[in-house]
DNA sequence: TGACAATGTCACCGCTCGGTGACATACTGA
DNA sequence: TCAGTATGTCACCGAGCGGTGACATTGTCA
């Protein structure tokens, strides 16, 4: 009665049980939610097994970071991207950014979590970000080597949209609109880029 | 020795000390820091007198949002835009919106706490921000109403740079960088505020 | 087979939390 | 003056938290 399931004693599933747990405690509920307590809950195990295999909850994390899919690759961006002219490439990143962002629900859940705390969980995944990002970077100045006199301008533009992508998509899952946008919305999406289009344009020809 | 300041025995002065409490915790630890005990003990009262002056933390947190200067006053912000034509609006606005931001850390923590909790502050700020910003939209609207084809355009670019700046200056409290720009300089966001006077320019040129 | 480590369970600790009832003291108006 | 109320203090409750030590069970290898 105690215990139903069978007592299986396989240190490495109890380990994957563990990050399976965080993972679906903080996609679920947020990472506020996380605790030794409801982790072991979560994972029907004991909460000492946390330290002893982990060395605690930072260890924990560690763990699920190494092994999660935390954020988009460069590759999975790119392959969505047009790249017939600068301000194509940057109004389908938009659109590529959005899809990435909402494939990952821990992703979303870190950036929210990030404003107001710092753990194990934000720092790793501030990390990978910046990797991927100068590498996306990498891509575009390979691919549009003369920008002229509007490079900073084009490169300004593009932080600025990703932060805003960033922002409304982490909000768009409470929220129906911000400002004058609907944010849920597909089509109001397609107008964000089909604006950052048109910004471009007029920035080169400026 | 239990009790060295006077007791004062004045209810007013009491409710003003617990909802001086609420702000300073939240301006300084962030809105997770707030609880019955916390706000209590900060105040030098006790916490039984939140119930029985607020009706609990519901209602003391209203009675900050009564009595707080939550967010930007439209004519605070009106005050610092240049009006010579809807470029430079937009472009001063952002430089405009984020000095009004960093002028109240309390905003800048509910911002941050609201993309994870809900609760009475970030309902209220939503509420002011919701008709704050309608009011500055129909100020634009009354000093620009012939921007042509390219209103919505411009609408969404409004948008989407507002959404930017709220984001950027609250992640600039705790990090230097986003992307390749370093948002705590005021340089970045001058070049942030060039960047947009340019799009802006060729939106209506389009 | 038997000793021993690996694995997992359980009970408990001190602490803080939100919340409540009982009490002490100061003020006020009849 | 004195009764009643307003104001504030204090002790306590159950629950959940992170953390730890003792114990039971299973597997392994000499």
């Amino acid at each position: 009665m105690k215990q139903t399931t069978t007592n299986t004693r396989d240190r490495n599933a109890t380990k994957k049980a563990l990050i399976a747990s965080v993972v679906r405690i903080a996609e679920r509920d947020g990472l506020h939610a996380l605790g030794i307590n409801s982790i072991a809950r979560e994972a029907g195990v004991d909460k000492v097994l946390i330290y002893r295999y982990f060395d605690g909850l930072d260890g924990l994390y560690e763990a699920v970071c190494a092994q999660a899919d935390l954020w988009w690759r460069v590759d999975e961006i790119v392959d969505q991207l047009d790249f017939s002219d600068p301000a194509s490439g940057l109004a389908t990143y938009i659109i590529a950014h959005r899809k990435a962002l909402l494939k990952r629900p821990l992703a979303l859940r870190i950036l929210a979590a990030e404003m107001t705390d710092r753990s194990a969980l934000t720092i790793a995944l501030e990390k990978v970000r910046e990797t991927r990002g100068n590498r996306l970077s990498e891509v575009f100045a390979e691919r549009f080597p003369d920008l002229g006199d509007s490079a900073p301008d084009v490169l300004v533009m593009a932080n600025v949209l990703s932060a805003a992508t960033q922002y409304l998509t982490v909000r768009s899952r409470d929220i129906k609109r911000f400002g004058g946008m609907r944010i849920q919305e597909d089509q109001t999406w397609m107008e964000i880029a089909e604006m950052t289009k048109k910004s471009i344009q007029g920035l080169l020809n400026s």
